[in-house]
DNA sequence: TCTGGGGTCCTAGGACCC
DNA sequence: TCTGGGGTCCTAGGACCC
């Protein structure tokens, strides 16, 4: 039988583990600042934007004292005023996870990063290279983890991924534990209906209004009224679930689905002009991230949160996909304008999405095969990107990682002509060449 | 108490095509 | 000309996870 075959049945030989750091945000900032951060035993990872934070990761001597993860930071300081608050280390926790992720590969033959702190192991077909249980195999990397990166990790395992994940709520802190092939019914029925990854607040309130809160007691429902309930895929998915059993393999190079990035302002914004500025910065960072990983898009999303919170999207899928600041910025400060055209208050949050994500060399090869040449209109929609655009946002990647991140910086857009400016900058028409916001 | 930032996945309606 | 069904794509919104 190989690996595959096991994989599609669920056989019972398989040996998945789940390797989940403890606390990460919180070892990080003290591995980055052990005189600081490290010394600190009430500790608050989070808190960015200015009074308007929420608690990212906080220390377990602060989690005893109630404060959580999401939590504004305001009140966490309540609950634990002697806490020290530090920011997010995003680009520390970004390499420290890649440490961890080096150090699996070298102990593990399928690795998948889950998230920055989570990664699932598939030791399937590895008991003679190990020559032992899956529980001392785990303990093993632990240990190994922590002696090669510094990182505390905890460990959970099972025969499937959704077992394993949630035998880590078993493991933490720094622990393993394994759940054995054909005990997972009875490992299920410790745990709440909550705890099931996937049920969260809102589902696991329509189960209560059910009775149904622990997995015992929803254990003997049928299926049948798991769909009567909540529609036939949601019903069957929600009655699998309840079972431990999830379809999803340890795949090791799992494709990205998006690239984003968002603000909350330190304090609500309502000008239109200083809203197009701070949208033309993040479209450079979430275009830039796109080229790193020679990928390019076809959907552009441009996200905002009014100052009451509701939150509003629109989005554009374009026929061709595009990687440059320019044609993203031009696409995001049209939808913009399409947003603030039906809702115009202050906002608290904006935010670009990319989707559609291709790569960059498949579609170059797709363009191929249509020239642009005089046998093709020369009409220039305005979607659309010239390889004028992306040769200057590749020099400009250039520039910037031979120089510093601020070797260059964009013209603002106040650059912009006053018409174009007057029609909330990039909405559909005004896409003729020269009347661009720089060149 | 007053709500972050990075993601994934699902749903539902409408357009469009066969 | 009218009608129906299925598939796919797009869009907006929302639940959920770390």
């Amino acid at each position: 039988m190989t690996r595959n075959d096991l994989k599609k049945t669920g056989d019972s030989r398989r040996r998945i583990l789940l390797v989940d750091c403890d606390a990460f945000f919180v070892q990080v900032a003290r591995l980055e600042d052990p005189d600081g951060a490290g010394r600190q035993r009430f500790l608050i990872v989070g808190g960015s934007a200015a009074g308007r934070g929420v608690v990212t990761s906080a220390s377990y001597a602060a989690r005893r004292r109630g404060v959580r993860s999401a939590m504004p930071t305001a009140r966490a300081l309540r609950l634990c005023p002697e806490a020290a608050v530090v920011p997010v280390p995003r680009r520390a926790v970004a390499r420290w996870s890649r440490r961890v992720s080096e150090a699996l590969r070298e102990l593990a033959p399928v690795v998948q990063p889950a998230s920055v702190d989570e990664f699932y192991l598939d030791l399937t077909g590895t008991e003679r290279l190990f020559g032992t249980s899956l529980a001392k195999t785990a303990e093993h990397i632990r240990r190994a983890v922590r002696r090669r990166t510094g990182v505390v990790v905890s460990i959970g395992g099972g025969t499937r991924r959704l077992i394993a994940k949630l035998a880590t709520g078993a493991a933490k802190p720094d622990g393993a534990y394994v759940v054995a092939p054909g005990e997972e019914g009875a490992f299920l029925r410790t745990l709440k209906l909550s705890d099931i990854p996937g049920i969260g607040p809102g589902l696991a309130r329509e189960l209560a209004a059910k009775g149904l809160v622990t997995v015992e007691s929803a254990w003997g429902v049928e299926a049948d009224w798991f769909r009567r309930w909540f529609g036939e895929r949601r019903g069957a998915w929600l009655h699998r679930r309840i079972r431990g059993v999830d379809d999803g393999d340890v795949d090791p190079t799992p494709k990205r689905e998006s690239i984003s990035s968002e603000r909350t302002f330190g304090s609500d914004v309502g000008d239109d002009e200083e809203l197009l500025r701070r949208l033309l910065v993040q479209c450079g960072s979430v275009a830039a991230t796109l080229r790193s990983r020679s990928l390019r898009a076809r959907t552009v999303t441009t996200k905002i949160r009014d100052y009451d919170f509701r939150t509003r999207q629109a989005s554009r899928t374009l026929t061709e996909p595009v990687e440059s600041d320019d044609a993203v910025y031009r696409i995001a400060a049209g939808l913009l304008a399409d947003l603030r055209e039906r809702r115009r208050v202050p906002a608290r949050l904006l935010g670009v999405g990319l989707g559609g994500l291709v790569e960059a060399a498949r579609a170059a090869s797709q363009l191929a095969l249509f020239p642009t040449g005089p046998e093709r209109p020369a009409v220039v929609r305005p979607s659309s990107e010239t390889e004028t655009d992306r040769r200057l946002a590749r020099a400009a990647d250039e520039l910037r990682t031979r120089f510093g991140q601020t070797a260059l910086l964009r013209g603002s857009v106040l650059d912009v002509p006053a018409s174009r400016r007057r029609r909330a900058a990039g909405t559909r028409q005004d896409s003729e060449r020269g009347d661009r916001p720089d060149g």
